[in-house]
RNA sequence: GGGCAGGUACCCAAGCGGCCAAAGGGAGCGGUCUGUAAAAUCGUUGGCUCAGCCUUCGGAGGUUCGAAUCCUCCCCUGCCCA
């Protein structure tokens, strides 16, 4: 980034980064100096998915521009559950659980923020939650929180007054997370915390507790809940969620979700989702009709690019042009092998679409024949009785496909 | 601790002795139309050796020819009382 010369703060609003700040003109003051910010992650699976990227990317911009990031990983407040949003308690995780998924986590982060020289920090909150003292928490943060003031808190309000109540263990997650950011406000001067919306109560809490223990200042910001203009939250398919990890999804996979972007969203993505300058955000977002899959394989090729390097950027994108063009298959479709006998020995169809992952069960495959959406060699299968053999085999492969674009590719492994 | 109301499929929510693998809505999936979009529209959504069979309605027993529906005990949630 050669010029730095605009206010991130700036930036972020007007990427679409922003739903409520604190002090708005206090924090655009505040970040004309290197800070030091942090958001809060939860430790429960074993790899981010696309759900976890608004945060991601706001950190990676915050460094972008010379300030210190802090990802604070909720070891210890993984062990409670936050109540914020949810109808129902979380269920709780083991230490040993959360202390593996920290490790990848941090491996997956690092393709969005340089860790290195102490330039951006991941900290697990049980270091410091773990070790304290209930009578000591109690005497030296609990006084300082009013309940009445807790209670009227949105994300308590709701849950309070809901069906499912809320226990006392989730009652007290706003006061870890407000003690987690004096925490690192101590240790490492943050000041900034951001989050989702529905964290907007926690953070103040934060903030409320930094001016009241120490009568220091601290900003809130939290981001806005991105959606799809069809009103669906991001990252699910029809498999489940669109993760980072590349064993899970894979590059041509993590492509083909964000070309699907509808065309509504476009633009609002390519702001958020990649670090196009946003005058060419903005050109793209202008495309109209079908013009507008320009605009997507850009937006699929920069997400890709960012979160699996510019090879399998291009492998996915090259894959994806192939295959949907020219109807070319090549390596970089998902594949699944199979043995050589087993082929010659006859596999009926519902058995290869739920090998192949494309389907949950042979009774859903069957349902999907009849109901003429499953492919093989671009041919419709007519029947679920129909047993695939090695005469089926067209250029040495399967080409499976469900609708019109979920595409598996089926090959062979040793002689028959 | 006592009283009352509840726990149904991915979610919400009907059902209250057989016609219930379980209404309806949401969400998902597929077909048509398109631009690997949206909207619209039709179909579909427990599993299997699939015109048949098996397992589901908080859990475990019981009554009955037959239970999601009735009885007993237990677990969980909310409200009211202590």
């Amino acid at each position: 980034m050669p010029f730095m010369t605009s206010n991130v703060f700036d930036i972020l609003t007007e990427r679409g980064f922003i739903e409520q700040v604190s002090d708005a003109e206090g924090l655009r003051a505040a970040v004309e100096r290197p800070i030091t910010c942090y958001v809060g992650f939860d430790p429960s699976a074993p790899s981010f998915h696309v759900g976890n990227l608004v945060p991601i990317m706001a950190l990676a911009h915050m460094q972008r521009h010379g300030h210190r990031p802090i990802a604070i990983m909720g070891g210890g407040t993984g062990l409670i559950g936050d109540p914020s949003g949810k109808s129902e308690m979380r269920k709780l995780l083991s230490v040993e659980q959360i202390d593996a998924n920290l490790v990848t986590l941090k491996a997956q982060m690092s393709r969005f923020l340089d860790f290195s020289e102490g330039r951006a920090l991941m900290l697990n909150n049980g270091d410091w939650l773990r070790p304290l003292n209930y009578l000591e928490f109690l005497r030296d943060i609990g006084r300082h929180f009013s309940v009445n003031r807790m209670l009227a808190a949105e994300a308590y309000r709701v849950r309070y007054e809901s069906e499912g109540g809320l226990n006392f263990l989730e009652f007290n997650y706003m006061l870890l997370q407000a003690y987690d950011f004096l925490y690192v406000y101590r240790k490492y001067g943050c000041v900034l915390q951001m989050g989702g919306n529905d964290q907007w109560g926690n953070i103040l809490a934060g903030v409320d507790l930094i001016r009241r223990a120490e009568g220091g200042q601290a900003y809130a910001a939290t981001f806005p809940l991105v959606t799809t203009a069809s009103g669906t939250k991001m990252g699910k398919t029809e498999m489940g969620a669109v993760w980072l990890d590349p064993e899970r999804v894979p590059p041509y996979e993590y492509y083909q979700y964000w070309i699907n972007t509808e065309d509504a969203d476009v633009e609002r993505f390519l702001a958020i989702f990649t670090f196009l300058p946003m005058d060419q955000v903005r050109a793209l977002g202008r495309l109209t009709g079908a013009d507008i899959r320009q605009a997507k394989e850009v937006l699929a090729f920069e997400a890709t690019r960012i979160a699996h390097g510019e090879t399998a950027a291009r492998e996915a994108q090259e894959a994806s042009r192939k295959l949907f063009r020219e109807r070319i298959v090549t390596d970089a479709v998902p594949t699944t092998e199979l043995e050589a006998s087993e082929l010659a020995a006859g596999i009926p169809v519902p058995e290869l679409f739920v090998r192949a992952g494309l389907c949950a069960s042979r009774s859903e495959a069957r349902r999907l024949i009849q109901q003429g959406g499953a492919y093989l060699n671009d041919a419709p299968v007519t029947s679920p009785e129909l047993l695939i053999t090695t005469s089926h085999l067209a250029d040495g492969f399967l080409l499976l496909r469900v609708g019109k674009k979920r595409y598996h590719r089926i090959v062979v492994r040793g002689t028959a």
